[in-house]
Formats: structure tokens, C-alpha cells, sequence
DNA sequence: CGATTTCCATAACGGCTGGTATATAAGTTA
DNA sequence: TAACTTATATACCAGCCGTTATGGAAATCG
């Protein structure tokens, strides 16, 4: 019955974290890439053997499924919340801001981990790839809805249209990964933001 | 003394052309990057075998640099060519649309060469990064220096500064390119170099 | 012609890849 | 305590990686 949480795990308890494991692994794949890490970059950042990852994550390809959807649901969320600014303009700070942020924090590794690994790769990460782009066209699908709505309301002039809008803010929101990845200061970025919003139509 | 071009090669020649050789190693490194072609893939697409690649280019990375070398030759000429438009605005349109001529290309493997091997990589091809990004910074520079003359010659409000415009030029650049990566279609590319040149100051 | 030089093809090298089989340690349940 | 279940550690697997040694074929030079 035990309808309380799982208090008695049978057998031997495992000795590490899996969530901070998992957060080790995204580091990884992070500044690597798929096809950069090896399942001993990752055991050795992980401070776990080999037979342990397998038994707690299933294998290289679900490890870093796993960790794409910690990446998603924490480095990402400014996303979701931006979607949320009462205006298009809104909505377009509120991202950029967000990904300067986040690309620009001494803490994390350079770029994005999506675009890292949506640019091009050897055939046995083709799946990887296809399952990063396909997230990162659903993010786009929902910028399109805002702008959309934006349209109606009056939030831009008529001669652009959300898509296009859509595209422009991904695009800007890629070149920051790619300029980052590359190892551009805070500064630089910001400067790109600054323009980036100059340009902005309306207000 | 041998002032003429050399007409005697002394031992057996090669059976293969060069060029056409590095031509489809270039394929091979644009569509899968520098970690995810292997060298078996290489050989295979270049109808060689692989003494014959080592005997010809070196290695792997010396057959890369070349490629790359193949690449800024004929692929982003229309770069230097867009530095030499009259204005700013000028220079814009013909790097966006140049760039959309070539990632649209039914006959290039989607995406830039340039972002695909500069996002990110395991050790071993860091030295490779590093070349691909010194490159790209060079890009980057001749475009702040033209507009840097360009706002000098009024081509643009004083309110945005030429770092800026050359870091989002680049970026859009780079947002096209992951994009095209990623499957975009031509329209969706253009709708975004039309936006792109619509948000763009002056004129 | 013979000698020399270069190229091609086969096959192999050591090392690393992602993934496991086996044996032992560390817990819980009875 | 004994029986059971699960995690860990070591060692290992086949297969691919980039690279190269070896042996023979094809050209020019003397």
C-alpha cells in the first residue's frame, strides 16, 4: 500500500546525490557538447563510476536527455516568464536581458547547450540534435503566438510581421550563444542587447 | 635552375585532383563539423584512400585549416565585397542577403562552417576552435572598422555606436546560420533578413 | 635496360569509445 | 543471525578513432 513516499529502499543505498550528479553532467555537456564528452569527462565531473551512471541514468543518450530537461526547467525559465511582459517590447527586453544574464554568469559554461548541440554533429548524435532542435522550435512556436497577439494589439507597426519578429529575437538570442560560446566579455554582450533594443520597433 | 613551372614530377603521380579532394572534404567537415567527421567519412566522400590523404594534406587538422582556407576563398567572398558598399545600409543588405544566398543553397550543407566548429568541443579539438574564432573575430573587426567610418560619415544616429552595430550584423549572421542548421526554409530565412533590414537604423 | 622516386593498397598499430560481466560491499527484512 | 536486494569497484569487451608501417605498382632519370 505505502502511500507515504518510498521509506524503506530495499536494498543497498546509493552514496551520491543524483540531482547534483545530473547538474555535474549538464556542466559537461554544457561547455562540451555531446560528441565532446566522453562517458569519462562525465564519470570523473560526476565523481561517480561508470556502472553507477548506467544504473541511474540508462546511458550516455538518456543521461543527457535528463540533462537537457534540468537545463530547460532552470536555466531557461526566463522564457517562459518573459512570454508573460504586457508588451512586445516587454517580452523582447525581458529575453534579452534574460540570456545576457545567463550567458554573461561567471558561473555557467559559455553558450547555450541547445545551440551547441543543434549546429551540426557525426550520425550517431543525429537523434540528440533532432530532439534539441525540435525544443528549441517549440520555444520559437510560442514566441510566435505572443507576437501574434502582440500584432493585434497594436504593439508594432503593420509593415512587420510577428514571424519575421519571432525569427529576428531567436536569431539575436543564438548570435549572444554563438558570441559567448566564443568567449565574448559581458560587456560586448550588453552593447549587443543595447542595440539590439535601440533597434526595436515602436516606443 | 628549372625557371619554368615543374613539368618533371619525378616519381609516380597521383591518380586524384586535389582540389576536387579538398572540395569534398569540405563538405564533409560543413555538415558534420570537425569532431563529427571522422576520418573514415573523409576518405570515403573523397574517393581516396587514407595514405594517400596523409601523404597530401598532413593530417586531420592541417586537412581542416585547409578546407577552412577553401571555404573564406569562395564561400564568404561576398563578405569582402560587402565592406565595399557605399553606406552602412548598403553594407547590411549585401552581407544579410549574401548570407541568405548561401545558407539557402540547396547545394551547401546547411549552416556555416565558421559557427558549426566554434560553439563548442572536446579537448582535443580546441586548438581547432581557436582557429575558427580567430577568423571569425577578424570578420567582426573589418565590419567595426567600416562602420566606425560609416558613422563618421553620418550614416547612422549618433544614439547607436558601431560595436554595437557590428556585433548585431554578426549576430544575425550567426542566428541565420543556426537556424539554416536547424532546417530552416528559405522563406523563414527571408522573412528574417527582411525584418533584419527593416529594424535597421537610417534610411 | 636498371635505378630511383613517388604513389597506392592492405593491414595493422596503440589508444580511446560507449557499454558490461563479475565479484564484493553495504544496507534491509525475517 | 541468515537471506535478500541493491550499489560499488575492477576489469574487461568489441569496435572505432587517428595514424602509420609494409609491399607492390607506376612513373622518370641515367
Amino acid at each position: 500500500m505505502e502511500i507515504e513516499a518510498a521509506t524503506a529502499p530495499k536494498g543497498r543505498p546509493r552514496e551520491f546525490c543524483v540531482d547534483a550528479a545530473l547538474a555535474a553532467a549538464l556542466r559537461v555537456f554544457w561547455s562540451k557538447g555531446y560528441e565532446g564528452s566522453s562517458m569519462a569527462d562525465l564519470t570523473e565531473a560526476m565523481g561517480i563510476t561508470k556502472p553507477s551512471l548506467y544504473a541511474a541514468f540508462g546511458n550516455k543518450e538518456a543521461l543527457f536527455n535528463k540533462a537537457l530537461d534540468l537545463y530547460e526547467l532552470e536555466k531557461t525559465d526566463y522564457m517562459r516568464a518573459a512570454l508573460d511582459a504586457p508588451t512586445a517590447r516587454g517580452v523582447a527586453e525581458r529575453l534579452m536581458h534574460g540570456a545576457l544574464d545567463m550567458y554573461s554568469c561567471p558561473e555557467n559554461p559559455g553558450g547555450c547547450l541547445g545551440v551547441i548541440n543543434s549546429v551540426a554533429c557525426g550520425a550517431e548524435a543525429e537523434c540528440i540534435r533532432e530532439a534539441v532542435v525540435a525544443r528549441s522550435a517549440a520555444a520559437k512556436q510560442a514566441m510566435l503566438e505572443r507576437f501574434t497577439r502582440a500584432k493585434a494589439e497594436g504593439d508594432f507597426p503593420d509593415d512587420v510581421d510577428p514571424a519575421g519578429l519571432a525569427a529576428f529575437l531567436t536569431a539575436m538570442n543564438q548570435g549572444m550563444a554563438v558570441q559567448a560560446g566564443a568567449g565574448a566579455t559581458r560587456a560586448e554582450l550588453e552593447r549587443l542587447v543595447e542595440t539590439g533594443l535601440k533597434l526595436w520597433p515602436g516606443r
